[in-house]
DNA sequence: GCAGTCCAGATTGTTAACAATCTCAGTTGA
DNA sequence: TCAACTGAGATTGTTAACAATCTGGACTGC
């Protein structure tokens, strides 16, 4: 339980610690202990308070005074179908923002993020594969609006949380190609079905 | 500059800062200091960082490393009108579920800070008008969903850091008014309609 | 004059020690 | 028996000192 070094900065072991908890790493109920955390990423507890806080803030861990924090109890499915729906909402608008600006670079910088995907799906490795999927949507969101990155990643994270083990995977990548081709063929509409379809 | 103790804990100092961000108190592009801010609380450097880090990931401010924070620059209209669209979504669902639920506490909690917003109205405060439509607002989303709570303040501040001097008092009260009197009487479609009203 | 270097002060980032609080097993007393 | 108290250990909360980095201006060599 050690080596998770070559992370040294805050953003590295936020990363980190959300993909844990999209996989479902940590139990429910059972509170994450700072110190632990502290020594598996070689840095005092200041940095992890960072971490902690900032994913509590975004919904997937809560915060008890004095006695830390741990895994979010899951939502009803009323509130997954208002987070999706805002997701949807959100990622349409950058979408459209994207499909309409991009230069040739960020559409191979898109190519290579599905191929990326394609290698995680082939490895059959969850965290790959979540973390990829999540890499490739957050790609066009950040490109079309940084304002609204870290709001997406929020609703992103929690809805994923809940359901979503990612079983199927063949199903996975093909619905991620059939978005990436409607964008770099800047098909608005398709884009915008088959992103829909891929979401909810 | 001084004074502001009897805040002491994480939540205090990050109500005091939302305030003011929401009032404009801090200059674009002027970096906030944590020394300074430490002062004001009495506090050391470290509560302050959490909260500029919770502010932060709300989208008030935008952080730079080794820099500090700042205010973050302001939305394009564009993207307020998607900030808006997802807040809707989320605040009718929470009114329909506090109207199915409410107990007839619920309901005089919500007379009791109706009140406080026509109090603060009247003393044309603008720090307290805008908190206090916030408060009004939040709680019938804290009640109906704690897990959406967070969520919706970060998209109430975004919101309404860009426009919205809150110059019209007396319109700002009228439209509470409405949406209050059709929870308490639980006329659902009434109070969406208000709300939409006075959100949009 | 001017591009480049360097240094001092200011500011953020990290750390370890300490304070405050919680947990829980053991004890007490009715 | 069992509810209430107690205290030691564990954990979070806070602090001040220190390290790393940035900023701006003075200095240097051309």
């Amino acid at each position: 339980m050690k080596f998770d070094v070559s992370h040294k900065d805050r953003e590295s072991i936020c990363n980190a610690l959300r993909r844990d908890l999209l996989i479902g790493k940590f139990d429910f109920e059972q509170p994450i202990r700072e110190q632990k955390l502290a020594e598996r990423f070689g840095t005092s507890r200041g940095p992890i308070r960072d971490a902690l806080l900032r994913l509590t803030q975004e919904g997937a861990l809560v915060y008890e005074a004095n006695k830390g924090v741990r895994v979010n109890s899951p939502l009803s499915d009323a509130e997954r179908n208002v987070i999706v729906a805002m997701r949807l909402r959100l990622e349409k608008f950058c979408l459209g923002e994207f499909i309409r600006d991009a230069k040739e670079l960020h559409l191979h910088q898109l190519s290579f993020l599905l191929e990326r995907l394609n290698l995680a799906c082939e490895s059959s490795s969850l965290p790959e594969v979540a973390e990829s999927d999540l890499a490739l949507h957050r790609y066009w969101v950040a490109q079309a609006s940084p304002h609204l990155e870290s709001l997406w990643l929020g609703l992103s994270v929690r809805m994923i949380m809940k359901y979503s083990r990612l079983s199927n995977y063949k199903q996975v990548i093909e619905e991620h190609r059939k978005i990436v081709f409607a964008i770099i063929s800047r098909n608005l509409d398709e884009a915008l079905f088959y992103l829909e379809e891929n979401v909810r």
